[in-house]
DNA sequence: CAAGCGTGGGG
DNA sequence: TCCCCAAGCTT
C-alpha cells in the first residue's frame, strides 16, 4: 500500500463528477441539487437495491415500471406478491424482490412510511447490507457514510496499490476509502467513485490518460493499475441437467407452479420439471409430449442443460395449476427461454 | 463464513 | 464461444 494525498484525491474527484455525472431517473440533475433538493429516499433505496450486481443499464426501465406502477413505498407495501415478484422478472437475484417488498412493508408499518435515516437504522431492514445502508444514508440523508462497493474496492485497490488478493483485502479496502469519504457531499463523493469504476477505472483496459485522479494514482505509477485489485481464481461451474414441462390447455391456459420461497428462483412462477439433478422425473399430467429441444442457460454457479416438453392437454396435473392470464413477461429468463422454445416448437 | 443466489453485456 | 463480471445480501 502506498500512501496519497486524500484530500486532493477526493476534490478532484468531486470536480470531475460535477463536470461528468451521467443522468439516472433516480438521481437529481445539478439545477435542483444546486436548490438544495435531496432524492427522495424511497428512488435512492430502489434504485440501490436493484443496482445489487446489477448493471445501471440493466436497471433503468426495471426503475422507471416501479415507480410508475408504485410511486410511494405505501403503495409498493400494499402491492401484491405476485404483482411484484412477476415486475421483477428478468431482472435476476429474485431474494431482492422478496426482500423489497418485506422492507416496504416494514417501512410503512415500522417507521410511519419514512426511511431511517441512520446507517444502523437502514442496516436493520431486509435485503438492506453495509453497502445499501451506506448509499442510501449518504445519498438521501448526507450523512458521512462509507460506500464500499465493487468500484470503490477496485479504485481504491489501484488509487493505493494494494497487492492483498480480495476478498483478504476488503478490511483495508473499507480503511482507505474511508480515508478518501469527505465530510462534505459524501454522496456525491460515492456516487462519483462509483462513476469512475464505471466509466473510466474499468475492470479491464482502464482509461488512465483521462483520470481524474492521474498523477495520484499509485497503481498508475506502478503501470499496474490493470492488474489491480487481485482475485482468487474461481471455481469452474459443473453442468446440470434437467427437464421442464410445458402444457397448454386448449382454453389457452398454461400449466405452472410458484415455487418454493426459498432458494433458485424461489418465489417466481416456473414449469413444472425435475430437480436439474440429471434424474428426471415423471411428467406432471399424462398427454401426448413432444420433444421441444434444449435450452441453455448459465446460472451464478452451474450451467444448465434444459429438457423442454410440450403438449396440449387438460386433466388433473399433480404438480402446479392451470392459468389463466398467463404472461410469459412474469417468467425468470431460464423459464420464459423454455417457453419461447415450446411455443416456437408449436407454432411448426 | 463460505456458499448460494440471475442475468445480460463486453472483450 | 466462453469467460468475466456488475452500484451485495443472507444464512
Amino acid at each position: 500500500m502506498r500512501e496519497i494525498d486524500c484530500e486532493v484525491a477526493g476534490a478532484r474527484l468531486l470536480r470531475w463528477y460535477d463536470a461528468h455525472a451521467r443522468a439516472m431517473p433516480w438521481r437529481v440533475g445539478p439545477a435542483d441539487r444546486a436548490v438544495g433538493v435531496r432524492p427522495d429516499p424511497y428512488h435512492v433505496w430502489l434504485s440501490e437495491v436493484m443496482l445489487q450486481q446489477t448493471t445501471v443499464a440493466a436497471v433503468r426501465d426495471y426503475f422507471r415500471r416501479f415507480l410508475a406502477r408504485w410511486p410511494r413505498v405505501e403503495d409498493l407495501a400494499a402491492a401484491e406478491d405476485a404483482a411484484v415478484m412477476g415486475e421483477w422478472a428478468g431482472l435476476g437475484y429474485y431474494a431482492r424482490a422478496r426482500n423489497l417488498l418485506a422492507c416496504a412493508r416494514a417501512v410503512v408499518r415500522d417507521h410511519g412510511g419514512q426511511f431511517p435515516k441512520t446507517v444502523e437504522g437502514l442496516r436493520a431492514l431486509p435485503g438492506v447490507g453495509p453497502y445499501t445502508a451506506a448509499a442510501v444514508a449518504s445519498i438521501a440523508f448526507d450523512a458521512p457514510a462509507v460506500v464500499v462497493d465493487g468500484n470503490v474496492e477496485r479504485v481504491c485497490a489501484r488509487l493505493f496499490a494494494v497487492q492483498t488478493p480480495l476478498p483478504a483485502a476488503k478490511p483495508e479496502l473499507v480503511r482507505l476509502a474511508g480515508l478518501l469519504t469527505p465530510d462534505l457531499r459524501p454522496g456525491d463523493h460515492a456516487q462519483a467513485m462509483m462513476d469512475l469504476g464505471a466509466t473510466i477505472c474499468t475492470p479491464r483496459n482502464p482509461t488512465c490518460g483521462i483520470c481524474p485522479l492521474l498523477g495520484l494514482c499509485a497503481g498508475q505509477a506502478a503501470g499496474a493499475a490493470a492488474e489491480l485489485p487481485r482475485k482468487l481464481a474461481k471455481p469452474v461451474k459443473p453442468v446440470r441437467q434437467g427437464v421442464v414441462w410445458v402444457l397448454q390447455r386448449p382454453d389457452g391456459a398454461v400449466l405452472v407452479e410458484r415455487r418454493p420461497e426459498r432458494g433458485l428462483l424461489g418465489g417466481m412462477l416456473g414449469f413444472p420439471g425435475d430437480a436439474w439433478d440429471g434424474g428426471g422425473g415423471p411428467a406432471p399430467v399424462s398427454a401426448n409430449w413432444t420433444d421441444a429441444g434444449e435450452v441453455r442457460h448459465t446460472f451464478t454457479h452451474f450451467h444448465l442443460q434444459l429438457r423442454v416438453m410440450v403438449a396440449t392437454g387438460a386433466g388433473n396435473p399433480e404438480r402446479g395449476g392451470f392459468m389463466a392470464d398467463f404472461r410469459p413477461d412474469d417468467l425468470p429468463t431460464v423459464m420464459r427461454k423454455a417457453w419461447d422454445a415450446a411455443t416456437l416448437r408449436a407454432v411448426e
